[in-house]
DNA sequence: ATAATCTTTCCAGTAACTGGAAGGTCAAGG
DNA sequence: CCTTGACCTTCCAGTTACTGGAAAGATTAT
């Protein structure tokens, strides 16, 4: 698959996709004429991508994340750790973005006015509830 | 309250804080010595920034989530709007967190070996159940 | 008084892309 | 066969969002 079909189905810009083989994020096949060639694992691997960069993890933290999956030489006890240390941030993650979502209904239910609407937005959303 | 204050309540390093005043994402007042000094309204939105930045909106996103609560020049419609299309954003980021929190928490519960665990993380991970 | 710990500005460097030039490849139409 | 347009390649420069460090002034602690 080339990188245009590649960058469709992960949502990445085909830019992105050459960046993160430069950094050693994944490394496609070439076809006999030079161009990149995506298998669908590549192409699963670009979609997390995506996503978790989406959610604000740096490049390094889903270079980790991938490498739950791949790395066979780690020990199960480090991939379980890992794998825990994450699932909290998600987890904290996942808190905040319910707290903002609560402060956007409540912003959206409350503002139908013409004029501003009369609600401590930044006191709900900087989590202090 | 001092810069190193307000990076403590915030979570924000006192670099980072500089920086949003510089690109214009809030203005302290300055003591008399020249320092910059914060409110808790300034903190609030420090908070908030570190919040939203963290949870993968951009610092033009966070620009505007602010200018939510602030701008009161906007008519209500578009806050509406506006607060809306945000809502839908946050929810998409909730469910994939969730689905990233699945896949982990099945890592955790399935890897108790010394070895790899036998689970396609990628495939989960990458939102196509 | 002096040392340690702030704070200031400024300038340079890094992370993670993003845009654009210059050129090679491929599939479709004349 | 040839050309046109949509791909693809590499390379290099620019942007966004910080981050580190120097040089110097202010504050606090002994």
């Amino acid at each position: 698959m080339n990188i245009g079909n590649a960058s469709e189905r992960s949502g990445l810009p085909a830019k992105t996709i050459r960046y993160y083989e430069d950094i050693g994020l994944l490394k496609p096949d070439r076809a006999d004429n030079g161009y990149r060639d995506y298998s669908m694992s590549d192409v699963h691997k670009l979609r997390f991508l995506q996503r978790s960069r989406g959610l604000g993890f740096s490049v390094e933290e889903c270079r980790q994340l991938l490498a739950l999956y791949e790395d066979k030489d780690r020990a199960s006890a480090d991939v379980k750790s890992m794998a825990q240390s994450k699932l909290q941030e998600v987890e904290r993650k996942i808190t905040e973005l319910r707290e903002l979502q609560h402060t956007l209904n409540h912003l959206v239910a409350h503002c139908h006015g013409d004029q501003r609407p009369d609600c401590p937005i930044l006191e709900n959303i900087s989590g202090e509830a």
